[in-house]
Order: structure tokens, then sequence, then C-alpha cells
DNA sequence: TTAATATCTAAAGCTAACTTTAGATCAAGA
DNA sequence: TCTTGATCTAAAGTTAGCTTTAGATATTAA
């Protein structure tokens, strides 16, 4: 079976275009994998790009480096990720960006009805629901409406 | 004129579902308006209630304090807002709502079309771009895609 | 009057996600 | 061999957005 390239630490901050002591920093934290060279110097498999993508993508998303160290930890075998794992994850990817979507939507429609009519408080309108935020949930907020806002 | 009438920090507090602390903290970075009593309290107008609900309305559209805070100061003689101010405000929150949703829509068709073919890596995808980040610039993060996308 | 409750200030603590610093060591080229 | 340049560790610093703490004062209710 033949060897993955291992590449230095530079080269993967390069590659992906962060700083070296980002790189170290997920080694540390173990959601990259990492080698040691007899010198002591780590190594990475070349895939760490790829791995190192799809955190700073998943990032950006708006997941914490904990929720992504579970996503990855759920690939099989936690196995540097296949063609595969990245179609499934793409779909994980998917839903949430969907919901995110949705949410948006949602909360577009409330400002039309809610902050238009001036009344903005809290009491009133729970356009903000303070019990299901996103932030800290992650199971989606819920942005509700009265049917009818009160001036 | 008549007086709005002043209410206490626990009363705000309560009103909007927040910790005292979070208003104290708010009243001293000056985002939202106070006076003292003649014993030292702070008492605040009652619209503060409506200031506080658009703070975290904001805040979970991923407004920074900062950023709130010049929202709110570009109001005419920073006055506290009227129904007119918060229906324009609700344009600016609209316009960034909608751009989100295209960043993420465009998200969703890169992931569709790369992540699927197992090629993440920055510097074939480049589905992650990070000279233009979200978090950092603000103005709206590139997904860009290359036409055709290597394995 | 007394006791409980609310508020005050200033400073320190907290979390996430990093970067910076300082000093040491390793590896490669002239 | 000497000198860069890359890497290492551990610890401290950074930023945002808060909360907590400690001790003081104020306000309210009985």
């Amino acid at each position: 079976m033949p060897q993955e390239p291992l590449v230095s630490i530079g080269f993967i901050a390069k590659r992906t275009g962060n700083a070296v002591s980002l790189i170290r920093y997920y080694a540390n934290q173990e959601i990259i994998p990492s080698v040691r060279t007899p010198g002591g110097s780590r190594v990475f498999p070349r895939s760490v790009i790829r791995r190192v993508s799809f955190i700073l993508i998943a990032q950006n998303m708006g997941y914490s480096l904990d929720e992504i160290r579970q996503l990855l930890n759920a690939l099989p075998d936690n196995r540097t990720p296949t063609k595969d794992d990245w179609t499934s994850l793409s779909e994980v990817f998917n839903q949430r960006i969907e919901q995110r979507i949705a949410e948006l939507t949602q909360l577009k429609s409330s400002l039309a009805g809610c902050i238009g009519c001036g009344c903005l408080s809290l009491d009133k309108c729970r356009l903000y629901n303070k019990e299901d935020n996103i932030a800290t949930k992650g199971a989606g907020a819920r942005f509700l409406l009265d049917d009818r806002p009160n001036l």
C-alpha cells in the first residue's frame, strides 16, 4: 500500500493560507493528525490540507472547533477522510445551510411585520426569543411573531 | 412635552430577559442611554427595552457590539429611535439577511460541486477564500469555485 | 427601626480561538 | 563550519462579550 507523502508544518500553513501557529494549535488540539520526525518536528499527511480546508469552511458556517472535532471524529475509524466521507460530511453541511437559510428567511419576514410596526418590545412581539438561541443551542433559533403585533 | 417614564435597571433586565450585569455592561459601554438618580442608581427611559431588543436581534444576526453601536449612532441626533428609525434600520437588516442568504446559497452549490468531487483543497478549488472573509471583513465572503474542479 | 432587597464600583475571571514571546534546537546551504 | 531559517515548548497575551466577586451604599417593606 502506498504511503501518503508527509509534509512540514510550514507547507501546510502556506497551502492553506494560514499562520504556522494555527496549524500547530490544531495539531496540539488533535483536530488534525501529525507524527514526529526523529528530530522532533511535526509532519503531516498531505490530506491534512483538505482537513484544514474543511475546518475553515465549517468555521465560516458557524461551527465551533469542538463541533468540528465531533464531525470529523464521527468518520469511521476516525480515518483520514475519503472522497465518500467528504460527500457525507457535505450533506450534514447542506442541512445546516438550509436550516440557517430558513431561519434567516423567517427573521426577514418577522422584521417586515414587526419592526415596521414600531413595537419592538420583547413582551409584545417576542421577535427575539431568549430561551431558544442560535448561538448557544445551535438547534435553530425561533423567531416568534405574534399574529397581530400591536403598536 | 411628555416625559418618558424612567425605569430601574432591574426592570429592564427582567423585561428583556437578561441579567442585570448585562444591562449595566451596555450602559457602561454607552450603547444604551441612562441617567442617575440623586442616590446614584441608573434609571432608563422605557424605550431602552426596545433598544436592547434591537441589540439582541442584531447580535443574533452576527453584528458585533461595535457595529450595532454604529448603526444606532447613525440615527439623527442619536435620539431614541422612533418608529420610522426602526423601519429604516430594519431595511439595513434586510439587506444583511439577503446578503447572507445569498452567500449560503452560493456555498451550498459550491459544496455540491466541490466537496462531492473529493478535491477539497485550497489551491485547486478555492472553495474557501481566505482573502475575503465573512467574519473579519463583513463585506461578504466569496466562495469561489473553479469551473471544472479536478479530482 | 430593622431587615431584606437592589444597586453601586472596580477589578478580576471566563471562553473561544488564536497569536506572541522567549529561549532552545534542528536542518540545510555556502 | 558557520549561519540562516524552520521548528520546538511552555506560558503568557489578545479580543469580544460577558459574569462574578467583594465590599459599600441605597431603597423598600414590615
